[in-house]
DNA sequence: TATTGTTTTAAACTAGATTTTAAACAGTTG
DNA sequence: CAACTGTTTAAAATCTAGTTTAAAACAATA
């Protein structure tokens, strides 16, 4: 059960690699089963596809990378405060996971039909706790009256588009890795000050 | 002469269409030419290669899709009034051609070493000219000091990223796509609105 | 009509990917 | 120890995709 376990774990782990690198079909099951130190036919006796492996890698992925920002959106923090927060752990995870968002793009593109359907992805959207507290600190005042699906579009796409491009932004710009993640770094005061500006007065 | 003409733009009309559904990966050849209604080595008596035939679509679509935008941030339009164009035009063309967003992303996570060194690629960074006119301004006080290359990325995320992610916006928000082209209507204002007053005071 | 260059077709080739099957192995339990 | 179970391996079958070839059809022209 130890060595099972163990297996079954190192074809997950090789494929999530290999998939975020090169795509999931430039991926060969050759390649998962050579990385992983395995015989071929194991990642069928495990996952009976490649297909299905895929669904298990991708359901993981999202579910790894939002647990932690879902609950600062649900949680009982001020709306100031929750952006802040939001935005520095969003962008910390991102960094230090720079792959993530190409990757889920290029799923999205992928697999249209499918990925509406799993329910992970429930995830990815903006909290009801959240979207109410916009709309009732609008109605009190204390901020201006904002459409929540708007911010929350605004916000992550501020966010998360940087990563999209993260090439061609360091292609463009001569930057190293560490001028990419310092430029991001930049950022986080960035798109807080311009969200939070935008959210007060006009 | 004529024949010849006809066919390859059948060729590259399908594989347009096709690439950017299902994606470089998940078109066949034979795919193509069933829908370009030809013969199969067509395809090679034309572009040699797949891979060959998916450069010049690529190029192709870069170049169509960006020169009237380029030509907005290299006019001699007043910063304030060329972002709103800027925005207007972007938006309208991602609007009548809802995936080209989610095809380049892809294309960027599947062609990543490639990509960088296409020389069409240019094109889709902001203008010298732009740049200067917002350190310009800057420094002649009538905006705010503002990182032209923040700025930018900033302009870029808030216009492109909601087409990226569509289908998720589209699913989450029950729309149906007259719906989601209203919500990204409404967001011309919005983006303008948002980038403006960032620019302007603090 | 014969010739030449171009375009099209059908079939073959090649390589590689996924899946299936059957056998080997190791550990456990009756 | 023998039967059983879960795991692993090896080999083969199947299928799919990209590319190549060789010959036929076509068009223009000398």
């Amino acid at each position: 059960m130890a060595k099972n376990k163990n297996t079954e774990q190192k074809i997950f782990d090789a494929a999530t690699e290999l998939f975020m690198e090169k795509g999931v079909d430039r991926t060969s099951v050759r390649d998962i089963a050579s990385k992983a130190g395995i015989n071929l036919a194991l990642m069928n006796y495990y996952f009976r596809s490649k297909e299905n492996l895929f669904d298990a890698i991708f359901t993981n992925l999202v579910k790894e990378n939002t647990k932690d920002l879902l609950k600062i959106l649900d949680s009982d923090l001020g709306l100031e405060e929750k952006v802040r927060k939001y935005v520095d752990a969003y962008i910390d995870m991102l960094t230090s996971n720079p792959l993530l968002v190409p990757f889920f793009m290029a799923i999205i593109h992928r697999s249209q039909e499918k990925i509406t359907q799993m329910k992970v992805i429930s995830n990815l959207y903006g909290t009801e706790k959240f979207s109410q507290q916009i709309v009732d600190e609008g109605k009190a005042g204390t901020i201006r009256r904002t459409d929540p699906s708007h911010f929350f579009v605004d916000m992550i796409s501020l966010i998360t588009f940087p990563f999209a491009i993260r090439s061609l932004i360091m292609d463009r710009n001569e930057m190293s890795e560490e001028d990419f993640n310092n430029f991001i770094f930049e950022r986080k005061e960035h798109i807080t000050g311009l969200l939070l500006k935008c959210m007060k007065e006009c």
